[in-house]
DNA sequence: GATCGATCGTTGCCATGTCAACTACTCTCC
DNA sequence: GGAGAGTAGTTGACATGGCAACGATCGATC
């Protein structure tokens, strides 16, 4: 075991921290803004979108592939699901061929919420957080960011 | 109003995936290893580190410069102190000065806490951050977050 | 076709966060 | 020095998230 802790520097202890704000505030910002515009949450909006990326009219996913997509713990899928179905936007449906799975189903209400909600809300994300970056900062964005993810699927 | 919408190409549409994911499982992975390591959430932690980065003797602060430094709202510092005494990691005071104030302690256990706490943390840090970037990516990173930062802070 | 481990989904318990309402106090200004 | 606005902190109602335990079913294997 090592005896000295190898610390942040002043320079990565300012990205870390920006880092670190940024995203509390980020993600607080537009989950209060998507809220407010269309009375959706982020995790609403993440569901509706992944069954929405079904091709019609398929708009229809087995609760753990939502759990797969979202990388979302079951029990969270499975609350998640029940919040959206008592308001109007998902609803479950049996599955004949696993009699212990079931269908999440997009609603009529469910299509018409999340087509309010998206233009506005990714306005909002190219506002916040495109603004000023050039392509190829897009792209070492997005490399950096899979790099780090792929250390973290180990 | 505008009846068009400028939706995300396929690189911005990636770089904004990667982001959502990586601060959900990066953020998910620290708390998780934090807490197995040493009973701290990552909330505990940055209520810590506020108090321990005062000068000896003075490891305190009040209800609202927690609230500013970490900019939470005053409910969520309540709360968690609320908590973290119920542990024994702070105290409360009361403030002579202002009698509707309240001061925040760090305890004896609370900075044992932090101490265990801090050297794995960090190391996991920079094990799943830092990890291969240059002085200058660091540096690029840090400029990116300040930039939407302060977009945030209008 | 019975058994046993793996999988699907739900539930309860608890920690966490937001928002709004409330109490108690301080400060400003006349 | 008192009215009224603002500030500090707490609380309650509610949404969210993780973890572990559970019931039901599936599937591989013998």
């Amino acid at each position: 075991m090592s005896t000295t802790t190898r610390w942040l520097d002043d320079e990565e202890q300012r990205a870390w921290r920006a880092w670190i704000d940024l995203n509390a505030q980020l993600s607080a910002r537009l989950n209060r803004e998507l809220q407010a515009a269309s009375g959706l949450s982020i995790a609403d909006y993440e569901i509706l979108v992944a069954l929405t990326d079904r091709d019609v009219p398929d708009r229809t996913l087995r609760m753990y592939e939502l759990g797969e997509r979202l990388q979302w713990e079951k029990s969270r899928v499975s609350k998640q699901v029940s919040r959206m179905e008592a308001r109007g936007l998902v609803e479950r449906r049996h599955c004949a061929d696993d009699r212990r799975g079931a269908f999440v189903d997009l609603t009529e209400a469910g299509q018409a919420a999340i087509d309010a909600a998206a233009p506005g809300h990714v306005a909002l994300v190219r506002e916040l957080f495109f603004e000023g970056l050039s392509a190829d900062q897009v792209r070492s964005l997005g490399r950096f960011a899979t790099t780090v993810l792929g250390r973290l699927a180990d």
